[in-house]
DNA sequence: TCTGGCACTCTCATCCCCAGAGTGCTAACG
DNA sequence: CGTTAGCACTCTGGGGATGAGAGTGCCAGA
């Protein structure tokens, strides 16, 4: 269990050959048959004293006596930490990617896209967080009027995504009032946070108290209604392939899988793990119970924030069995990353709305 | 496999017995258990020479020589055409359906809570289709210029349902102009079908020909591309509840699950068997191979269409093992269609968009 | 027509046994 | 001192054998 104090060049060579191994066959590796792999000309014997040590320092542990060693979580993290070789991604790969993740779709579906993506080339579950709306820039809002005091209002990211939502408004506007009110907030907040439009036309209405005009009282009361109880989506994480895990013996009995499964739907557990991951830049790897919830013990998380204009709005990554192909993923998770945020950002780039 | 010759009202009498019972324990029913429950003071003999003549008419089967007898797909068939006693759904459960069904959400969000529902009160999957969109009424459109020749068009139907696309246009329209062909829209086709729109615009435009208006020109091209592509949603099945499967012994096995999962998720071949449904009204029921997919051989499909101005547009139910509470499910499915259809009647009865 | 009795069958859980795989330890070797 | 061969030991997992339990089919008798 304590860290290992240091770790000479044949062990760590060993481990490394061990967890390949075991991330290959999913059974316990014996010292007969890594003895073989090592190409070290040294007895199993030998193996067996370095992998006594190995235990010793937490990396290794064995199900039972007479059965090899598999990797333990803190095996793993070292595996990963400072053994692993990173595979460059198959070009085919990474064309498919490109292609697939095209920048013309609305945000939606080019997150569910990647979500699919993940899952079908790695095998395991892919999941997608949608972006952090405190971040998205606004561009442009309208005012559609429906039957007695209902509005529909229909809001522009910069991203193109458009957001309705039904409003009832306090007392009837008409069709110039409410054109008024969408200039007022298009030519005066366009560009800005979405979530900072309230507070700042608050300012502005303070600010401007002597010369207050009835547009800029319209635009905060419609602004207010319109604004207010937005980002309680239903459903901010796009999970998919999740069956694909059922093809990993280690997760294939009802009793792994099931809680497995509620925990993956478990909207709210999975938002709290996966916010965790938007702290940090670049690609993150939870180990079994590192990510604190049960039901994955024997699954890893591999992640990476996507960002628009360099700043990390979400989260994307990889779930599968604690034994999956680290060197595949890691670079996999990254390339997706990265290709969403190209294809939000290029969406921004185009021209806004104008009006 | 032969119809019954004729039953009399003592085997009909133990078969409704024996089904229930089967239901409920889930495992082959003997004839000494059987002779208990049925009140009649027959000796076990007895009830084994009726079951016997039972399996000769292909109601019922034994897994081997020592098990009791379960019922085959003609067994559940004639319990469930002729021998079923519905039961009346709990108060409490009618209170709650008649809560969370709130025609103030909007159709989507309706429809998944009533899948959301199925599943819940059942403890099986729940399924609901969209509303099929050729019964959609046309209630109101407009067009929002974005950048270059991108333009926004909003499309409301009468059941207050927001559609938004972006389209690219051949050329610039100034807003005028986009105002002119949305008023000529509205007016004209307020009410009509969407998939009518194109057809009767087309025809609009054949009898004038003399003295066509350019709003009427303008009217046409800007339609053509807004109801170019509609319908191919993606995700046209609501599906929920699909884990609670796994509860059930006779679907729980990694063999059993895994293609069930994957037929469920496949949403062709569930619009399929669905949209085979919406053809007769009322509750529908489909036991084991019924519904032609190997995958749900062990399930039953309880079905019910919900109507939008008398016409039939989508279809409901709850997927679950052939062994599930039919007396409970078909009073619940009925009750859950017609609930949605009033919600969504509801809808269109609250004035239309007017502008 | 119904019933009791009886032989028969099939499943399932349990136990035992043994081969196979792998370990830890010890003593010897270079 | 690191490495190795040898050996006893342990644990798993598959393959019978066994016996209890449940239920049937059939026959003869009421």
């Amino acid at each position: 269990m304590s860290a290992s104090p240091r770790l000479n060049e044949r062990a760590s060579h060993l481990l490394k050959l061990l967890v390949e191994r075991y991330i290959k066959e999913g059974q316990p590796v014996g010292s007969r048959s890594l003895a073989k792999d090592a190409g070290l000309n040294l007895s199993p014997a030998t193996i067996r004293n370095v992998m006594s040590d190995l235990e010793d320092m937490g990396l290794v542990t064995s199900p039972h006596t007479s059965a090899g060693r598999m990797p333990t979580v803190s095996g793993y993290r070292l595996f990963i930490d400072t053994l692993l070789t990173i595979k460059p991604l198959r070009e085919d790969i990474v064309r498919q990617m490109r292609d697939d993740l095209n920048p013309q779709d609305s945000p939606a579906e080019l997150l569910e896209t990647a979500s699919r993506l993940l899952s079908d080339v790695t095998h395991m579950a892919g999941v997608v967080t949608l972006p952090k709306h405190e971040t998205h820039a606004f561009s442009h809002i309208e005012f559609l009027p429906l039957s007695d005091r209902r509005l529909l209002v229909i809001l522009i990211s910069e991203q193109q995504e458009i957001q309705n939502k039904i409003i009832h408004v306090p007392r009837e506007f008409s069709s110039s009032e409410l054109q008024a009110a969408a200039n007022f907030l298009n030519n005066r907040f366009g560009g800005k946070n979405i979530n900072n439009v309230r507070e700042l036309l608050t300012r502005e209405i303070e600010e401007t108290r002597d010369r207050l005009s009835q547009e800029i009282l319209d635009a905060a009361t419609l602004t207010e209604l319109a604004l207010e109880e937005r980002g309680h989506r239903r459903n901010p994480i796009l999970l998919s392939g999740e069956i694909n895990l059922m093809d990993f013996t280690e997760l294939a009995t009802m009793e792994q899988f099931r809680p497995l499964f509620e925990t993956l739907h478990q909207k709210e557990d999975m938002v709290q793990i996966l916010d965790r991951c938007i702290e940090s830049p670049g690609v993150q790897i939870f180990i079994g119970e590192e990510s604190g919830h049960r039901a994955l013990d024997h699954c890893s998380l591999v992640t990476a924030t996507y960002s628009i204009h360099d700043q990390a709005v979400g989260v994307l990554g990889v779930i599968g069995p604690t034994r999956m192909k680290y060197e595949r993923v890691i670079p996999l998770v990254d390339l997706t990353a990265k290709l969403v945020g190209a294809a939000l950002n290029q969406r921004s780039l185009t021209p806004s709305p104008t009006l």
